[in-house]
Formats: structure tokens, C-alpha cells, sequence
DNA sequence: ACAAAAGTGTTGTTACTACACCCATGG
DNA sequence: CCATGGGTGTAGTAACAACACTTTTGT
């Protein structure tokens, strides 16, 4: 922070968020070119100001809505408070981000201001908005292993394949469809929705369809070690 | 929040800390007791206002500083943000809570007007703090699963019924000595120091000494599920 | 010798990965 | 009837809980 002839009493509050979505079988993040110092033509995290009558949650629910809309991202979740001092080179401002996730399949209106970019492949970005889809990318990682978090990557139904493109792109390496079909049904995280759809036109057996039973976040496996007696 | 003539353009941020440390055998919270309004005579985690000097991490250790040796506070890591507008009867004022540990066996000298209190038998607590506190102890509870954070509420050598108790308290059910003693062997967790402790004057075979290799937060189970190939 | 406390051995189970094999469709 | 892609079966393995058993001390 640079210094001030009247050092402020209170730090500018901000709310971001990281908003991931898989697009064309790679992790996307989607993010703002600034049209102003600092960091002019930098790329930065979608948000802006809270004010007194909101929460931070619906805060960015309310900077998103004009950027995407809200009603496409299915599962927001606070990642964190950034509040380095030096943060900002100019003001004394503190950020909470929050993790965004859109399903696949939808393609969100952005304004011309904003584009996808790919998650292992940034810009250069302003302030500290790299760390921050760093720490978004880690969360996600982390969750994907124990909850039912992909529901809010994936479509209302899929066929496996495209869940295993999804978590593919998620996770940054290669999943057996096999196995993650197990995995998700043993947890109950998924079921059979019954119909089939036949893909290629080179032909192949037709894939069942799946969707995830609940689309709210789940811990679908709470205690991977030191369980409760008898659990 | 109450109702303001003129209303704040910006809100008052504070540093919070939910400090645990297990004390004879039960895991216990450190609170202050409030001498003014609002919630005078009701308990409060402890903490202060953020300076535009420093991090949120420096600034709950600086307001620690004065409530406990900010040395015997072995792991420190930010919990979230609270924001709900109501949160504070007066002023528009958001908390970012952090989660504290303090080993086994310090007894930190407190001001008289804080104490400690069991987490599973809190008294009436101010503001939002009773959530902030069952917060912290989720977190906690996650985290002896899946990583070696059992360091910072272990003293630097202890035996393995020593170690098992810690575990008892703070995740609130029986756990195995032996099992215990694999899981954290196999996983790189802890060593044997190599030494002996004859325990109690009633005999009995005198317990193996052990102490955490890394008194750093390392995640030693990464991957519950969905491993990368090959690993 | 006996009680007390710590430590080891062993078994059974579960959850997972890897891979071979089988099934259904289009050309 | 063959290529293509989806699905199933199965073996091998690692991690863990539970519990019986052994070891080492004090009295």
C-alpha cells in the first residue's frame, strides 16, 4: 500500500470470485480485463465493493449477476480473506473470494470485458488474482476426491464418459470411467436416470445415463481414516 | 445492524481467534469475558480491530499477544469471514476468524477476565461466536484425519496414551492406541524418540516416547480417492 | 505371582486400482 | 463382420478396525 498523507481508518472491502467451468474438455476461469490503473489491461477476478446491507455471499451473487447469470452457477463457497497490505498499490483494500462453479454445457453471456481462460494457462493478472485461482483450483481438487462437488461441474445428466472428461479437466489427470462410476455409485453421490443415448456416428454401444442425486454440496466421505468406533 | 443516521460507507474489520488446547482430557476454548455492551457479562472469542500495518494473520497475533504467549500458539490458520450485516448489534463490523492450537501441557498464563471452557459445554457466547467455535472444531476434526495437525496440540514427546487421549478429546469419540500408533507410523506422522517413560505407581510396562517428525501442517493423505495413475 | 500398562501379531473387511473381457451399435 | 465405444467381471492391493496375545514393569 503506498502511503498516505492520512492513513485510513478502514480497509475498502471487496468481494471476488473464481468462477470455474469446464469448456471443451479444459478447466476455465473466468476473468476481467481492467480498463484502468492499476493494472490496466491486466487480467483480474469478477466482483467489486460490498456494501452495509449485504453479506458477502450475496454480495458477489450481486457483482456476478453482471457478469454471468447468477442462476447458472450452482455452487458458490467462500475460499478465504487476502489482506496483505500491499495488495492494492494504491488504497488499503482487503479481498474475500469465493469459488464459482458453472455446469458444463451452459454457455454463460459475458460481457465483452470478460473472457474464459484456461486454469493451467493464465494471463498475467492484476494484484494477487493468480494466487487466488491457485488456492480455488486446490479447493476444488480437494473436494472432488471426498464430496459430491462434481454435480455442480457436470450437466443434469451425463453419460460417464463426459463426467470423466470433466473430472479429467478438473483433477489434471487421467480417470478410469470405470472406476469412477463405482466410486460415485457406492457413495450414492450418483444414479441411473435409465434412458440411454447413442453417441458417434461410428457407431458404439449406446451409454446409460446418469445424474447426481443431489445437487448440494455432500461430504460423501467424512472420515477417510480415524473413524468412530464401529462406523 | 442497527439503524444509522448516516450510513457507514465502510465496515469496521476485526481479527478473531478460536484458541483450543486440550486440557485434562477435554478440548477446551479460550474466551474473554465482556465487561461493556453489547453481550457485557457474555463470552467472546478473543481479538481486535485490524490496523492498515499489517495481515490479518499479524493482526490476531499481535491481539493474542496479550491474552497468551503468542509462542505457545503452535498452529494458526484463517477459519473464514463472517458477514451477516446483523451480526453486530451497533456498527457494521465483519470478523475473519482464525483457528488456534496450543500443545498439551503449557499452561498459558491468562488475563483474569478470559477463561477456558470445554467446546462441548459453552457458555452463552456473544455476537455470531458460539458458530465461529463449532466452526473451528469441524475444521479441526477434519484435519486430525488427513493430516499431521495432531502436532500442534501434542506436546514436543509424548507417549502413545498420551497421544490417544489428545485424539479422544478433540475428536469427541474412542480412539485405538494401536491403531493410532500405525496409522501415524505408516504415514511418515511421527517417529520414536527411543527413550522410555515409566508411567504410573501402580507399574506397568514403561511406554515408548514419539514426537511428530515436521511441527509444520503437511497433508499426509492427499488423495482419499480418485489417485492419479499410478501413485 | 499377580495386576497394570504397553506393545505386537493376526484376521477380516472394505475400498480402491488395473486390466482383461464381453456387449451393443453403425457401417 | 469388423470397428467403435460402453459396460462388466475379477484379481490384486493397500489401509484400516478389531481383538487376542505377549512383554515389561511395580507390588
Amino acid at each position: 500500500m503506498a502511503e498516505f498523507t492520512t492513513p485510513p481508518a478502514l480497509p475498502v472491502h471487496v468481494a471476488l470470485a473464481v468462477v470455474f467451468q469446464v469448456r471443451v474438455g479444459v478447466l476455465e476461469v473466468l476473468l476481467w480485463e481492467r480498463a484502468r490503473d492499476p493494472f490496466r489491461g491486466m487480467w483480474s477476478l469478477p466482483g467489486g465493493a460490498l456494501v452495509s446491507s449485504e453479506t458477502l455471499e450475496q454480495s458477489i451473487l450481486r457483482h456476478l449477476a453482471t457478469k454471468v447469470d447468477v442462476r447458472e452457477v450452482a455452487h458458490l463457497e467462500q475460499l478465504g480473506v487476502w489482506s496483505e497490505p500491499a495488495r492494492h498499490p494504491e488504497r488499503w483494500e482487503l479481498a474475500t473470494a469465493y469459488l464459482g462453479l458453472v455446469p458444463l454445457g451452459i454457455d454463460p453471456r459475458v460481457p465483452a470485458d470478460t473472457r474464459w481462460h484456461p486454469v493451467d494457462d493464465l494471463p498475467a493478472t492484476a494484484f494477487d488474482h493468480g494466487s487466488i485461482v491457485r488456492a480455488g483450483r486446490e479447493r476444488l481438487r480437494g473436494k472432488l476426491s471426498y464430496s459430491n462437488i462434481g454435480f455442480a461441474l457436470a450437466p443434469d445428466s451425463f453419460t460417464l464418459a463426459e463426467l470423466r472428461d470433466i473430472y479429467e479437466a478438473a483433477l489434471g489427470y487421467e480417470v478410469s470411467a470405470t472406476n469412477l462410476k463405482r466410486v460415485l455409485l457406492r457413495r450414492g453421490a450418483i444414479e441411473p436416470v435409465g434412458t440411454r443415448r447413442s453417441h458417434g456416428p461410428a457407431g458404439g454401444r449406446p451409454a446409460g445415463v446418469y445424474c447426481y442425486c443431489s445437487r448440494r454440496l455432500e461430504v460423501t466421505d467424512p472420515f477417510a481414516v480415524l473413524r468412530p468406533p464401529g462406523a
